[in-house]
DNA sequence: GTCTATATCATGATAGAC
DNA sequence: GTCTATCATGATATAGAC
């Protein structure tokens, strides 16, 4: 078989199957099937199924965290050394994201629900490569954050910025997970409309009070002792 | 001796393991060895891998939604009739959870950590199996929502679901992931640091300003002046 | 009821012909 | 570079002794 890229069929091929069946539960023997290529193919090109795994994600995730990056640059330049909106730098950051999510044509959208899920995979190695992948992008958004929201306290906002993620994680991921809250399937919110919904949480979210403030309408812990703050 | 003592150390031998590696990556052999019980101990007393993750699901996700609907339930009976405020919903629906993962004791913070995840596992039958658990508290603590902003289209309301959902479950999931985000280990939050950040972000991005384009059905401008705060 | 031993099978990976 | 054939390993599950 005169197979043109032998290498970019198993990976288009992996991708779909790492997403529908994450990537223990996914074989090689599914992967060169659905590619249509022999077995041995992705040993040979790859070395192991763990490094074909490594490469899928680097030439998404690289590319992704390049946008974002050169997003952010684009808006500080503009800015001229001022601080950014927060809603700005979300929008650098998330934006590119869901558009890369609503992407069907070029795989974008596998990509983005499978990398939705993996943020939290258990897989030690695939953390400590999703960690260094996004090591970079993730240190100039903190900052600009931190700029941005002189008055909150640091790890108020990456903590924030962690519950953002997970927002985020479930709005790509959507449509499988969404039908466990709402039994009848609602119109899949794809592109802009997606793109929206989440802006408008994200930055409530961001901008809420902080939690010292909180009115304690609840009981939850009117019986302990105020005084439990080291942990 | 006693079967129950074994099938209670399987399942909190299975708890952890599943949490840390995976449901696909963690094998019988694992989990029999933790546990210090027979190999065959798992499918004597459940049958299979697959009946084994069920029970534990159900063992815990039961009693959790209980938990959830009670305190709602309490709610409801002290407001005679009238609509909840926000707060008071997502309190009794994130609260219990949240305290759950704080207690380390009784393996919950196990639990809960699994569960974050597993909520968008690839896996078909977790996923249903979880809907069904589910299935009465969402639709309860869904029409708690309806009633107490009933100027938010419902569609709005399951998608902010959804993303609270998302937001709960990397609070939970934690420690790992957000490393990611914070190169220097910070402070772990637990119990009620956690749940103050964790519902101040919730209920700031529940009430947040509603998106401005709802490409839904052919109504236009509703001529309600959103004031759209930033760009 | 619990364990030992094993059946049965699918996996990731490799060797070597072409 | 691609194929066929095969490997060693480890998986779930079962049979039967105790």
């Amino acid at each position: 078989m005169a197979e043109f890229d032998t290498r970019l069929r198993i990976l288009d091929a992996a991708e779909e199957l790492f997403m529908e069946f994450g990537f223990e539960a996914t074989t090689l023997r599914q992967i060169t099937g659905k590619a249509q290529v022999n077995l041995a193919a992705v040993n040979y090109h790859f070395g192991s199924k763990e490094a074909l795994i490594q490469e899928l994600f680097r030439r998404r995730l690289t590319w992704l965290n390049e946008q974002r990056i050169q997003a952010l640059d684009r808006l500080e330049a503009e800015a001229k050394g001022a601080p950014l909106k927060p809603s700005q730098i979300l929008d650098a950051f998330f934006g590119v994201a869901v558009k890369m999510a609503g992407d069907r044509l070029h795989g974008g959208r596998n990509f983005m629900r499978l990398l939705g899920r993996t943020y939290t995979e258990p897989s030690e190695f695939v953390r400590k490569f999703l960690a260094a992948e996004y090591s970079e992008a993730i240190a100039r958004f903190k900052n600009a954050l931190f700029r941005a929201l002189p008055d909150v306290p640091k790890v108020e906002i990456l903590w924030r910025f962690h519950f953002m993620l997970g927002a985020m994680s479930y709005a790509i991921s959507g449509a499988d997970a969404l039908h466990i809250v709402a039994e009848a399937p609602i119109d899949e919110s794809e592109g802009d409309d997606l793109y929206a919904r989440l802006m408008s949480f994200l930055i409530g979210g961001l901008r809420a009070p902080l939690p010292e403030a909180q009115t304690k309408s609840t009981r939850h812990s009117s019986a302990k002792p105020r005084s439990r703050k080291a942990a």
